[in-house]
DNA sequence: GTTACTTTCGAAAACGTTTTCGATTAAGAA
DNA sequence: TTCTTAATCGAAAACGTTTTCGAAAGTAAC
């Protein structure tokens, strides 16, 4: 089974290499004749052109690159599935690589991805990134790079994020319209620009309403592998140290699922005694009980969105054009279920 | 910034592109000095091979192609990791496609990748693929080819599979060793082979115990994206038309959670007035209430051994040697958890 | 018979590597 | 001196495309 090139087509037609590439790509200057013949031929034989021939030859790869931190996580994986999903529309190709949390790997990662020549890269950072060489290399070549959720600010280059100061805002809203008084935060890492973020909007929201903010109501936890664990454990620690708590924003699901786990396995009711609500909403928020109340990160619409931003880009490198780097932010919105009483 | 190729190096240091070559990949007939002077060079502009001129002259692509039902799914994307992380190892990257259950999309896929000219596919088939003319081809230009989970018997290529039936039989056993006496079983669609096998092993065990095999006990499920609402559907029928059911085999953990969420808002306890048993051991099950009983079917393990097998396809082939498929079962267990009484 | 123009084609260069094979030089042996 | 051997290098071809540019042939007009 040999693979068919130009070449076997030309002599089995008895022209030319040239005229064969031009009548495929239908050139104007090949006959309606030979460029009939030549559609038939390479169909027949079943001709594939050869890809590395052909990115070698346009300094394009029609590829691009994906590196997320985790691939097994709800919101990844559908954000995943929405550039998979854009790409294949404009005929592009995802390589999917996973930085585990690690600089380390991140870096190597980009390297990697810059040396197979992909047209454009789409990251959301690891926890433990805080230098920025690598992504500005990134930017130095020219090519084409979107951040999603997990961004770092000072880079210049598009980003597709959520309002998530305004969402924490927003659910923090929604404890104290309930009536919830004294309402405690678990939030995510230090690091990360958005768990931050959370925090400001938790905070801010308590201030408008007139809540005083205390420190001693905010848990931190690390939102890794063992992230339902730590919602166990922080919601045990918790309530060793207060007894008043009625409402808790938990920054991610999977962490208010350990809480709740934790609470019922104490006989602490919910949203009886404490209402609670999460963060991200991962289908299995919507199928446990009771149901959670959180916030919908729309991983999917972010996915769609990023590509189309390093779509545009790309093009936009292409026609020479100058690119400003745009910053999308997309909805959020409350998804109230039944861990919080109406 | 532009970007450094062999040539710029050579020039700078006054040597020919084949010795700058053979230096960067220590070949032993250039000085150990000029390697030093071609690597440290190398170093600071910081030159990356370009993968397309290396790939069209070496023909291989150090890629490999993934093509999966569905991304957004605990099982799969544990394979994903699985394949990705030994993928690492060896130095290839995964460019993941999605053929959302359509055979159209798979056929067009397994099209794409090849004229990329990936080194080897992984797939698990599309419930809709009933025709198999497109691995075939693969499998006719020699490339290496990997099926896992859904599989076809009938085309020769290497397997990496649980078995199913066993599993299922496993699964039965238990509710039968902890004293159930009418099992149901929801099973899944009529065309996968293992939605087909797990249904024999169920059928299997009751025979081995003595019990009746009663066909109106087993009702069908699509297992798509309505798995939950389906298992809610079918466990309503299910109380409906028989109302001495103690316990319920369950393909696949979702359908399985969406009949206990029905039963319990029909007041059907669990474990005490039915035991369920699912399949698959999404991470989920763990933490709902009560717990799941479920199979664990190893997603990241398959993942990585169907990637183990891919490379020694690829490097008997590279060395042109005789290569035998080969199908590997790894070892399921059952997690008993809450669900089922003890 | 010259000029001008259209239509159709192909030679050749280029993309950036890898690898074969021969050339050159130096050194050692006779 | 001449011959052998080892060490070091580079020219050139090849991988399969795409695209530029010019050539050839035919047609039409004067």
């Amino acid at each position: 089974m040999k693979i068919v090139t130009l070449k076997d087509i030309a002599e089995q037609l008895n022209i030319s290499v040239t005229t064969v590439s031009k009548a495929l790509k239908d050139y104007p200057d090949v006959s309606k004749k030979t460029k009939l013949q030549v559609r038939e031929l390479a169909k027949t034989l079943n001709y594939k052109p050869n890809a590395f021939a052909v990115n070698l030859r346009t300094r394009e790869s029609k590829t691009i690159g994906l590196i997320i931190p985790v691939i097994v996580h709800h919101f990844f994986s559908n954000v995943i599935k929405g550039i998979i999903s854009q790409a294949e529309k404009k005929g592009y190709l995802v390589i999917i690589l996973q930085s585990d949390e690690s600089y380390e790997l991140e870096k190597k990662q980009v390297e990697l991805l810059l040396s197979q020549r992909v047209d454009g890269i789409i990251i959301s950072l690891a926890n433990g990134t805080a230098k920025y060489d690598h992504l500005n290399e990134v930017i130095n070549q020219e090519k084409p790079l979107v951040m999603f959720d997990k961004i770092a600010k000072v880079v210049k280059c598009s980003k597709v994020i959520i309002d998530d100061r305004k969402a924490a805002y927003t659910a923090t809203q929604h404890l104290i319209d309930i009536g919830c008084k004294r309402i405690a935060h678990f939030r995510g890492a230090l690091l990360p620009q958005n768990s931050i973020d959370r925090f400001l909007g938790y905070k801010k929201a308590l201030i408008d309403n007139n809540i005083p903010y205390d420190p001693s109501l905010v848990y931190i936890c690390e939102c890794g592998d063992m992230s339902f664990e730590e919602g166990k454990k922080n919601a045990e620690q918790l309530l060793a140290d207060h007894d008043d708590v009625d409402g808790i924003f938990i920054n991610t699901d999977l962490v208010a699922i350990g809480a709740m786990t934790a609470f019922q396995e104490m006989g602490v009711k919910i949203p009886t005694d404490i209402s609670i609500v999460g963060f991200s909403n991962w289908f299995m928020s919507s199928v446990i009980s009771p149901s959670l109340t959180t916030i919908n990160q729309p991983g999917f619409e972010m996915g769609k969105a990023a590509f189309k931003q390093l779509f545009k880009e790309i093009k936009a490198r292409k026609k020479e054009k100058p690119f400003e780097p745009k910053t999308v932010v997309l909805e959020t919105d409350l998804i109230v279920r039944a861990s919080t009483k109406s």
